[in-house]
DNA sequence: AATACTGTAACATTTAAGATTACATTTAGT
DNA sequence: ACTAAATGTAATCTTAAATGTTACAGTATT
């Protein structure tokens, strides 16, 4: 899985220290040692999918647009990293019988096993989250 | 994940229904479309994990040495993937109070996502592969 | 001895991830 | 109205990971 889940979450934690104020990418990226540019990429995600609002301009940056504790990680997972359970499969030798369906079988299979990923997932709030971090 | 997964299975796959001679990687690499020393490489990891023996010299090549029903996919993933599934954590500034925790705490969620994923892999055998790929 | 294989290391190439630059746009403050 | 501080996004560059290729030593078969 790429780290755009990691990024996510990360920034989403960082939110929901400051429910009252707009925090920006520079400040986000300093505390994920990323560029900032990628956190806006990231962050404009989670925005179109109703997570988060942004404002441009002085004083503008990124703050939840819900509850911390209504965003679970499969939605984060969904937005940022959907399909990453699924094997590769490059091209194949379609003459032959194993090549031809070999990739139809493993989708399915891994297709049901991030259904499953899914429900574990769910389970997990970003404000559960931040309890974990705070009390380690 | 990569596609060492998939060229494994792929590769099982063409064992189990040439149950009674040995496979060359030559031949194998045909059917999944890749260089025969990538089918060599990941073979021999299913070698030194007992699921398939080789053998150098004319006439040579892979075969099963257990039975094709014994073997399932998360023993595969295991080999060829573990961790696979676990967010990648780039380096983050320690001494913000997120950055510092962040990582152990997604490690541990994913590390039990990990343990479910094997759960669902465990029921599924390369002889059922093998009857999927045939029914298709 | 010749041929056909595996085993593995070294190197080259390609692809994907991520960083950086650039700049248009928006907003707030003076 | 002007300036400064922010997002939004496209384009490009760089780096890292995956994959391909070559090379060759070792082994078994004929």
């Amino acid at each position: 899985m790429n780290s755009n889940f990691t990024l996510a979450v990360h920034s989403l934690t960082l939110l929901s220290l400051m429910p009252d104020r707009m925090s920006s990418s520079d400040a986000i990226a300093e505390s994920a040692c990323v560029h900032p540019v990628r956190i806006r990429k990231v962050l404009s995600l989670l925005r179109k999918n109703g997570i988060i609002t942004s404002k441009e301009g002085t004083g503008g940056g990124f703050i939840f647009a819900i509850d911390p504790g209504e965003v679970n990680l499969w939605e984060i997972y969904k937005i940022t990293a959907e399909g990453s359970l699924q094997p590769k499969c490059p091209d194949v030798n379609e003459q032959c019988l194993v090549g031809a369906n070999m990739k139809n079988v493993l989708l399915s299979i891994f297709s049901d096993a991030e259904t499953h990923l899914g429900e574990f997932l769910s389970k997990y709030s970003i404000e559960d989250v931040v309890a974990n971090v705070k009390q380690t």
